[in-house]
DNA sequence: ATTAATCTGTAACCTATGTTACAGAAATAT
DNA sequence: ATATTTCTGTAACATAGGTTACAGATTAAT
């Protein structure tokens, strides 16, 4: 798949056609830049000169504390901005560790490159202001997330999200136990004794990943 | 003063003289809206249908869980858009309470009239691009202070921030322990206890709203 | 199919923060 | 200057979550 045609999935070129896309792409200086699992593309406090644009792969943010607390603030895949909010502004410098979780592939422009692109077309200039927008609003749920409520209140908000998306009322979740505490910022071994108690608790069962919500209204009094 | 004078010290505006701000305001519909002390001018969850400009006054914006734990997100003064990056995007509800602090006066335009707006100058397109990129800047460093560190590493990273702007060791708290508790997210007693802990280690001594550091690298150590 | 690595459940114990309560101090209003 | 309100310090107790440890279960690698 050609650099245009994985572009033309990132909402930066929103209304752009493919060939609109590799036209504006050779116009405008860039490189390409390669990572394997687990490289560190980009540290928490690092200067951010230029847009990194992820075009294949996966990769998260996360922020680690001096004690080594985590928190992973969001998992990335397909064509998405990383940082796009940090470049503009006064405190230019990454938020966050941003760690591949697998092969994943940038292209990455200078801030002065993607200016110049940004002056091409004003659409270009809205769909960044929506994405950057759209990170203030998920970062505004994270905090909502991570700092107003206990952990049973972040399993039910999490479960409770997730199941809206779902037939029935199973859950799968999407990776292990492990990193899930991470997302809440909690330990592996709280995390597990929350679950436990709710299980006993006949409010949900657990097999592997699979979660079934036995007593959804009982899992929403953890949130409201 | 008038409407336009205030304007011209708001960032959204940044570059304009006054006379080109008057004729802009002219040039689009608005409307002014006054607030007294703790008058709720948006609820979180409320649609955000337009942009207000806080033109004078206090307001604060504020979380609170169906518990009653408030996180207090920080205070508005001066010329300051209320929420400006929920107005694109796609999750437009405020994310807070907007509580006025005091007196406070606002003017509010409709998203139609905003973009009419950003569409007369480029420059106030990439003043707004500024203006939420800083407030998606601001949101990071709230996770990192709130999610990321336990409440001594909150007051300790608070007051050296603060000891910065000010000549020998000390910082006068601008409100009370009270009001303080509510932006660290935690209790009153737990926040007078921590530093009452501080304050039995040498670390702090306070006298009412002066808090007069005496060991430096102590409290350094709690965050770092 | 076997081995190795990772993940999960659980337990005992520790610590930070929440809850409630109250008295004295400080600030504000009259 | 006095009365009233708000703020602060403190204490006893409750609870949530952290720490460490280990065994069994699951998953991945050979």
């Amino acid at each position: 798949m050609s650099i245009c045609e994985k572009l033309s999935t990132c909402g930066l070129f929103n209304g752009f056609s493919q060939t609109a896309i590799c036209d504006l792409l050779e116009s405008i200086a860039y490189k390409k830049t390669v990572y394997e699992k687990n490289d560190i593309i980009a540290m928490d406090g690092d200067p951010v000169t230029g847009l990194y644009i992820l075009l294949s792969g996966s990769v998260r943010g996360e922020m680690t504390n001096y004690l080594g607390k985590v928190v992973k603030i969001e998992d990335l895949e397909g064509c998405k901005l990383l940082a796009p909010a940090f470049i503009f502004g006064q405190d230019n410098y990454f938020p966050v560790d941003i760690i591949a979780n697998e092969h994943a592939e940038c292209i990455y422009l200078t801030k002065g490159s993607l200016l110049k692109l940004l002056e091409k077309d004003p659409l270009l200039g809205l769909n960044f202001k929506d994405i950057i927008s759209a990170k203030t609003q998920f970062l505004s749920n994270k905090i909502k997330f991570l700092a107003l409520q206990p952990l049973k209140g972040k399993i039910a908000s999490y479960i409770l999200k997730r199941l809206r998306h779902m037939p029935d009322n199973n859950v799968i979740l999407p990776y292990s136990q492990e990193k899930l505490s991470d997302l809440f910022g909690v330990t592996r071994p709280a995390l597990a004794r929350a679950f436990g108690e709710l299980v006993n608790q006949d409010i949900l069962e657990i097999k592997g990943k699979k979660i079934s919500v036995l007593n959804v209204d009982a899992l929403r009094k953890f949130v409201q």
